[in-house]
DNA sequence: ATGAAAGCGCTAACAA
DNA sequence: TTGTTAGCGCTTTCAT
């Protein structure tokens, strides 16, 4: 395979400066402070110099200077930070968050946070030192103390994280109940060796309020609910097609396999999908299969996933309503919004085939 | 299925107000003007100076604002313009872009552009409007002038669209060679009837330049070439499951199916795999599949899709690399890179049945 | 209703 | 080497 192609180009011309308001408030022959009004719509300006001054605007051209007015007022952004760009299910959120945002004077930016509390933490500082006037934290693994300390500084909403603060808006979706519904599932199948695969995260945090340590707790809990007490069986490696491979190649060689695995996210269960294909396993014919999160690709035909959905849509307008009330309205008092997931079964789960009896 | 739950909690104290150099400086006994060289590492100050402001900063817990940076000096941060948040070849050149800009004080933040003129347009201006240091483009369907009137303002770099412009780099595919390395795989296998499904999209801008067109016309290319010239069938949909989907159901549908579909991108072939499940029709002993892009839902065994892999780790780390030198040492003279596609055989793809001869 | 002017936190000439 | 100071583009009192 032949090298990369360079080819160099010429060229290089002054660069053109920027309309500020004061061309504009010159060229309208008013003030700059009667500019700087009409661009935020405050109180105090006739109609015949609204006017003339947008007039004025789109004859030049012109465009705020999005950090100049950041300095004394507001920077019309909003912050998401996004741990894991390639989780499929945070677009679902970012997309009905930015449409949400979309008639107002917001912009919406992402800023990309490893799964790392050093990496998030550092966008998230980034986030801060530009003066964003909002921040939305998709599933942040910092302590709570951190994010309460931010959240003093900045309006700021949390998603996808479980307990209450005083400080920040959670948007949350019920992850005891999805586990619950997962397992109630299998168990109706007549499931009872039913594995879960977990999430575990680094860095030092106590992360019992993180949705994969409350979906391994849903799990338990259904479990015990259904008289399955004794076979509780967690595996834990990480939400992503690597870890559920890994997860699976474990419990799949085990002599005594479970008949039903529990992954805690879709990409873990495709990780799964791909260990039992290498092991010849069949799903759902040797081993049953639910995921989580409903991600567009467990509803493809040959793959037909069962998952938990969860709405992402709603979370993310709801996410982006609550975060405009703390900004806009000034609301101090927290907000804590708890949704309810749904089961969609497919062909991944069925009941178990007779030699499969309990342990 | 309850509503959703709604809890109310209290408080709400003074706001904390920043730390400025003003303190830092006068917490060290020096000027600003000292604080603000340490930040930027500039040159004239003794290391002693350095020492005491440094320490100064620490103790005071001393965030720069990067705004206010931004009004005299730069801003330190890279904007990405992403349309499409869900395509899943994206992630790796984000990644790998971040990744390369770790080690300096640069932070990306990402601009969710839709994927149509207005929306792309509105998120690039509001980088602008923040006074982004340098903009990474990917894939972006503006006309090459507004793109090249960007660019006179701030450096540029185009990821993923072809042609060469005087005013901002590019990155880009050979997406020529990579239809071909595609029609020549499935000719080789003795394929005739070889179909692709393209991506039309909207908006004024002439799309001679965007990948999906040179992937369309490297498909011709290479069907000449191997004297299938007859056999030139192109369905434009989208790149999207849906586009691969409807595309896919009139394509198989006909009286004559072709024996091989490439699809111009992954997410397009998944559509098709729905469709062919959907009709009852088995890949690759009914219709052989190829993709393009190799995403990581490619190599899943009960996928496994034939694919062109473009190395976006390669695509990102050069775009920041290039975005760099543009930044730092005010390089005016662009620069063109194309990086060349292989081949990812893949079980979706093989010979046609014998009863599959040509029209 | 309108405008003059004082900052916001920082950078960069220029003086010392 | 160090400090002084004039802005950067906008918002926001406070006079008019």
């Amino acid at each position: 395979m032949s090298g990369p192609t360079l080819v160099l180009m010429s060229v290089g011309l002054p660069p053109p400066k920027r309309i500020t308001i004061a061309d504009v408030a010159s060229r309208a022959n008013v003030s700059t402070a009667a500019v700087s009004k009409v661009l935020r719509n405050a109180y105090g300006v006739s109609p015949a110099m609204q006017e003339r001054v947008r007039q004025a605007m789109t004859e030049l051209g012109y465009r705020p200077h999005a950090a100049a007015r950041g300095m004394r007022g507001q920077t019309y952004t909003i912050g998401v930070m996004i741990p894991d760009v390639r989780n499929p299910f945070f677009p679902e959120i970012i997309e009905s968050l930015s449409e949400h945002l979309d008639g107002t004077d917001y912009q919406v930016l992402l800023g990309p946070g490893g799964s790392d509390t050093e990496s998030q933490t550092r966008i998230t500082d980034a986030m801060v030192d530009r003066r964003m006037d909002g921040l939305v934290m998709i599933a942040p693994i910092a302590p709570r103390r951190e994010l309460e300390a931010i959240a003093k500084t900045v309006p700021m909403v949390v998603i996808g994280r479980h307990g209450r603060s005083t400080e920040y808006d959670t948007v949350v979706d019920d992850d005891i109940m999805g586990a619950g519904l997962i397992v109630d599932h299998l168990a109706d199948l007549g499931h009872q060796r039913i594995a879960h695969i977990g999430h575990k995260d680094r860095g030092p945090s106590w992360p019992a309020t993180m949705p994969q340590t409350v979906r391994a707790e849903g799990y338990r809990q259904a479990m015990r609910r259904r008289g399955l007490e004794a076979q509780i069986d967690i595996v834990l490696t990480s939400y992503s097609e690597e870890g559920g491979y890994s997860a699976a190649r474990e419990l799949l060689s085990r002599p005594v396999r479970p008949t039903a695995i529990f992954a805690g996210a879709d990409v873990a269960a495709i990780g799964v999908l791909e260990a039992a294909y290498e092991l010849g396993l069949r799903v759902p014919e040797d081993v049953s299969l639910a995921g989580y999160d409903n991600t567009s690709i467990a509803a493809l035909g040959p793959i037909s996933l069962t998952s938990v959905d969860q709405d992402g849509h709603l979370m993310g307008s709801n996410a982006a309503r609550l975060l405009l009330e703390r900004i806009e309205q000034k609301r101090h008092r927290s907000v804590l919004l708890s949704l309810s997931p749904t089961l969609v079964p497919r062909r991944s789960t069925r009941s178990p085939l007779a030699d499969s009896g309990g342990a």
